[in-house]
DNA sequence: GTTTAGGGTTGG
């Protein structure tokens, strides 16, 4: 079936279901949108960039994640979501940001798993493509004329004849629509009021659970107990031969929903138990997050009311001081004797014997304990044998013992786990299937998850998509990035303050994510190792010159330098050319004068270019030159694709000092590393290379191409304290900039250095300062001095600005 | 047309 979303809500003219929903359906269906109007023709997501003209264009693929629906500043809502194309053999995945009610409608419609078609979109820089490896580039879709369309896969069988659908039936041999009229809605009984004997449908919070545990039948059982706003709560049992049909319970608060279980007596009480037909779905119960169903199932109802009894749900569960506390923990706060939850991402695993594995887990903070080390021939170890001594400071041996072992071997390296109610123990212990001539040590702390399930002991995989283990990941990302172990976050910032022009706009920042905020002092006394939300105020930022916030990063060595100013590169450029040493051109070179357009030529300049491009009549992808000044090079720029300045050395041809761009395309600028470039010119169009730009450049010449980042220290402060930030990571996704416009662009540049005015205003402005809502992580490093300190980095969030000026798109003028 | 379990920690 096929929906029709737009950001104007606009109706063509098709019938209309009577969900209650902002969207309309225009006819039945399945498989790819066929619904889509003939005008529009489909480009391959691969094919996705800036310069090619979307216009009348879609991009179909298939729904692989949806994002959150995110609040921003001025009443509206973005919606980040990933859709993958899959065909022969090419697969192509392509970040989509979707804003205003567009995104709500695809919040509600939309479901992972879709197959959408997208048309009326703008394509910008993806900023996440460095940390995402996605698409370079991502889809936009605002405003009137961006639409989305919705297919979705037939359900193997025909929905619950009762049930309002979301997804219905689709007839693979009639359009037909069919119309819902009148439909009964779901009843749901409240707890006080279950009778004995019923079939009823519940709505409940979580206020205890057990992992799915085998039973001595066939099925599998999951325990749980639940409450509602009529305080009472009730015991539940489900049965299910399969996992997947078992409720998806991370933690207590979840909200659940069960249809069709049957009331019955047990010791004086009344407990609720599956019975046919049934079906259960669960919610996170976060107050203010998405409202995304948990479910295996493919067809499943939900509408508006549903929505609603969640929220009115978590409403409630908040405002309850007899809900059980969460037992979850971070490493760092495990004291001996604990039993704690513990969400982590496993790095490897070891069976040690029938009845014990071992589970090796980190979750970016640092025990303050020491912890049992666990020595295991290498030969079981599924996984990584070992890890770099600061990593294994970080990672917890987790023994996991009986039933549980059952649950380990479905386990990969790399999964996202909670594990349930495992045990911190002190002291000496026999670690089972280690020889005894090594004891674990004394006073070392051990975890274990214990046999049996009492308290809800187990473990389950967390899937990536939800929001505890995208918080994790950032955590942990943070970690992995070798440019933390760069000492040049930590220089000194030399930079003198010098007084900016006044600020034009009152800018606002808006979090990717709506957490209640914590005080700096909370979050500098809670260490290293964790995610904050904090609502502060900018007190300073370096460096002022907005130049040097930019930078130049080589992903391989991690090092990291300033752009070479303007004087600098000129400088080598006539050096360069100053020694006219006579060069054999490389046998697949011809060679002859430039004529630089336009003006006249100041001296000899020699060029190259390539017989073979030549040869094809592509006069004017690649040309070499020799002798130039860095003015002419930038000339060149309007006739020639790829201007590459060379010298002669030793009578061959090769780059300027590494200092200097090896490339001009348009008006951006190459760089390579010094460390990691081992400079040869080639053919970059050799072996097949139909397009010729920076990346297939560099890797002819054996360039290491060094990135645009940006790099900047903030002063936060609160009420309770104030601390020094990095911006770096996310400071494209911050600024809504990529590195490399601002490097290029002269209008982003300006445009960051707006935002950040609108943020901090200069002293004798007499703009406010505003509050900004910021998401912190804060992880550890050492410095110098083999110290450990703690550093912070700003990480998801975005400013959302309210001035026009800043909020209209940005187009490159070129 | 319904067996299984029916929360509650010491254990390597």
């Amino acid at each position: 079936m096929g929906y029709y979303l737009s950001s104007s809500h606009l109706l063509i003219g098709l019938p209309q279901i009577s969900i209650n929903m902002p969207v309309h359906l225009l006819s039945d269906g399945a498989g790819p949108p066929r619904q889509v109007p003939s005008h529009l023709s489909r480009i391959p997501i691969t094919l996705i960039n800036t310069s090619v003209d979307c216009t009348d264009r879609t991009v179909q693929g298939r729904v692989v994640h949806k994002g959150p629906l995110v609040p921003t500043a001025a009443d509206s809502f973005i919606l980040k979501a990933v859709v993958t194309e899959e065909s022969e053999q090419i697969v192509g995945s392509i970040n989509v940001i979707l804003q205003g009610t567009l995104a709500q409608d695809f919040s509600q419609s939309v479901h992972q798993g879709d197959v959408v078609a997208a048309s009326g979109f703008t394509v910008g820089k993806s900023p996440t493509r460095l940390r995402d490896k996605l698409h370079p580039f991502n889809l936009q879709l605002s405003g009137d004329h961006a639409c989305v369309f919705v297919s979705r896969e037939v359900p193997p069988h025909p929905p619950h004849p009762r049930s309002l659908a979301v997804v219905r039936r689709a007839s693979a041999a009639s359009t037909e629509v069919s119309r819902v009229t009148k439909v009964p809605k779901y009843m749901y009984v409240r707890l006080k009021d279950l009778k004995p004997g019923t079939v009823v449908n519940v709505y409940g919070v979580v206020v205890f659970f057990k992992q799915p545990f085998r039973t001595r039948g066939t099925d599998f059982c999951s325990s749980l107990k639940i409450t509602d706003q009529s305080n009472q709560s009730v015991f539940c049992t489900i049965f299910c031969e399969k996992l997947e049909d078992h409720p998806k319970i991370f933690q207590i608060g979840d909200i659940i929903r069960l249809h069709r279980v049957k009331t019955q007596f047990f010791n004086d009480s009344i407990m609720l138990v599956n019975t046919f037909g049934f079906s259960v779905v669960t919610f996170d119960g976060g107050e203010g997050g998405p409202v995304e169903p948990r479910t295996s199932c493919q067809k499943f109802h939900f509408d508006e009311t549903d929505g609603s009894t969640v929220e009115e749900l978590r409403a409630w569960a908040a405002g309850q001081v007899k809900m059980p506390p969460s037992p979850l923990m971070r490493l760092s706060a495990v004291q001996p004797t604990n039993y704690f939850d513990l969400t982590c991402q496993l790095l490897a695993k070891a069976s040690i014997d029938s009845t014990c594995t071992l589970l090796r887990v980190w979750d970016g903070s640092r025990c303050a304990h020491t912890l049992l080390k666990v020595n295991i021939s290498p030969d079981i170890i599924e996984g990584p044998p070992s890890f770099s001594a600061r990593k294994e400071e970080l990672i917890a041996n987790i023994l996991v013992y009986d039933n549980h072992v059952e649950f380990t071997r479905q386990l990969k390296p790399g999964d996202f786990l909670r594990l349930y109610n495992l045990r911190a123990i002190p002291g000496s212990q026999k670690v089972p299937g280690l020889p005894s001539s090594q004891p674990a040590e004394l006073h070392h702390l051990s975890f274990h998850l214990h046999g049996g399930t009492a308290y809800g002991r187990g473990l389950r995989i967390l899937p990536e998509n939800s929001s505890d283990v995208q918080e994790l990941k950032r955590v942990l990302d943070l970690f992995e990035d070798d440019e933390l172990n760069n000492s040049y976050l930590m220089d000194t910032w030399s930079t003198t303050p010098e007084s900016s022009a006044g600020a034009e706009a009152a800018g606002g920042l808006e979090l990717l994510d709506d957490r209640h905020p914590e005080q700096l002092s909370e979050v500098r006394r809670a260490g290293p190792g964790g995610v904050h939300h904090v609502r502060v105020q900018l007190r300073s930022y370096e460096p002022q010159k907005l130049h040097q916030l930019l930078k130049l990063y080589c992903s391989k060595c991690s090092s990291m330098q300033d752009v070479p100013d303007e004087e600098l590169v000129e400088n080598l450029f006539s050096q360069a050319s100053r020694s006219p040493v006579p060069c054999d051109p490389p046998p697949w070179a011809l060679s002859g004068m430039a004529r630089l357009p336009p003006g006249p030529l100041k001296r000899t300049l020699s060029i190259h270019m390539s017989k073979q491009l030549v040869s094809e009549g592509k006069t004017t992808q690649l040309i070499f030159i020799m002798g130039s000044s860095l003015e002419e090079a930038i000339q060149l720029t309007s006739g020639y694709q790829n201007v590459v300045p060379v010298m002669s050395s030793g009578g061959h041809m090769t780059l300027l000092d590494l200092s200097a761009p090896f490339l001009f395309r348009g008006r951006k600028r190459f760089y390579g590393c010094r460390n990691c470039s081992d400079v040869v010119i080639k053919e970059p169009w050799g072996n097949g290379v139909e397009l010729i730009n920076e990346k297939t450049i560099a890797e002819a010449f054996g360039i290491q191409l060094m990135q645009f980042v940006f790099l900047m220290k903030f002063k936060l402060q609160d009420a309770t304290d104030s601390l020094d930030v990095f911006l770096f990571r996310d400071a494209e996704l911050f600024f809504g900039v990529t590195a490399e416009d601002a490097a290029a662009n002269q209008e982003a540049q300006s445009r960051v250095c707006r935002m950040v005015e609108s943020i901090c205003p200069p002293e004798d402005s007499t703009g406010e300062r505003p509050w900004l809502h910021l998401c912190l992580v804060s992880y550890s490093r050492e410095d110098d001095f083999g110290q450990n300190q703690t550093c912070y980095q700003i990480c998801h969030s975005a400013i959302a600005s309210s001035s026009p000026d800043l909020q209209a798109p940005f187009h490159p003028p070129f």
